[in-house]
DNA sequence: AATGGACCTCT
DNA sequence: GAGGTCCAT
């Protein structure tokens, strides 16, 4: 199948930053500055140019996946609609760090992911590496997941549903796959929802807002502010959402000198740290977070 | 409301 | 000890 193309500009989005950044942890380089992954159930393949976004799927999207052209999937997987240029000015007239440490890596932009994933990836991103959580993710695909074909040698799965993570002999699976204490967590917080909500429920926290989605989302086993906020910024639409951990928690402080007095990340000082970037960087937050405190860049 | 230890597995 | 959460003080 021929590669198709987007307009697009590398400074808008950098794939290879983007993909493999810690949003989603199932994108793969299959060839230099190519990747293959799953999106709305089918198996992607994106390279890009300076000035164009190439893409071709497995498949023709199946006609139970609906009115959406390939072409809009992807567009609101990137949410290309969204100014990164502009937003990078914004960020960069407001803060001198930002301009200073961070503003030459263009082109890294917040995915619009499918929460069922976000969710149940993210659960496992405690005391956890991005390495590790993707071989995670890829057995949980492949044990729960359904086939969607092979493509290079390589085979592919869906993300589980919900419902496939409640069943009761899911703990056992995943602690076997070497999740540890993380497999009782999906497990317990897929059967929550399933018992209380329904597979739409996460998708509908969209048009909750932050707060209270925030709050729904605590209430499942293994998600604490942390992971709530990620899944709030990455597929929930809050864009100024900062998700605080122990990384972002260190740089606030030599900002914010009145949190150095405490000893651990309690929510006071949490909300204080989330707050104040919330304020320096506006309406986009949770996108100048991605960008500044990817481990690698920002080291001040 | 804040602190300390435990939790799986891997580095 | 780790990009976090839970549970007990």
């Amino acid at each position: 199948m021929a590669w198709r193309k987007i307009a697009c500009s590398k400074t808008e989005l950098d794939l290879g930053v983007t993909l493999i950044c810690g949003q989603s942890f199932r994108w793969k380089e299959t060839a230099p500055g190519e990747w293959t992954g799953v999106l709305k159930n089918l198996v992607w393949n994106l390279k890009q140019s300076d000035d164009l976004l190439f893409y071709k799927t497995l498949e023709e999207s199946p006609a139970a996946s609906s009115d959406l052209t390939q072409e809009d999937i992807l567009k609101d997987y990137f949410q290309l609609h969204v100014n990164l240029s502009k937003l990078y000015e914004q960020w960069s007239s407001d803060d001198p760090n930002f301009k200073s440490k961070a503003s030459s890596f263009r082109g890294v932009r917040i995915l619009r992911q499918d929460p069922v994933e976000n969710l149940f990836s993210f659960i496992c991103s405690s005391n956890n590496n991005i390495s590790r959580i993707s071989g995670m993710v890829e057995r949980m695909c492949e044990e729960f997941g359904t086939s969607l074909g092979e493509y290079e040698g390589l085979h592919h799965y869906s993300f589980p549903s919900i419902e496939s993570l409640a069943k009761g002999s899911v703990e056992q699976k995943l602690r076997k796959l070497g999740f540890g204490y993380r497999a009782k967590y999906i497990n317990q917080s897929a059967r929550f929802i399933m018992e209380n909500h329904s597979e739409h429920w996460l998708h509908n926290l969209r048009k909750l807002p932050y707060n209270e989605a925030k709050s729904e989302l605590m209430k499942l086993c293994g998600v604490g502010a942390k992971v709530a906020d990620c899944v709030c910024l990455m597929s929930l639409d809050k864009n100024d959402v900062v998700p605080v951990d122990t990384h972002v928690w260190q740089i606030a402080q030599k900002y914010l000198p009145s949190l150095r007095s405490s000893k651990t990340i309690t929510p006071q000082v949490y909300n204080a740290v989330g707050n104040h970037f919330r304020e320096l960087w506006g309406e986009y937050a949770g996108w100048a977070h991605s960008v500044s405190l990817h481990r690698i860049v920002y080291n001040f």
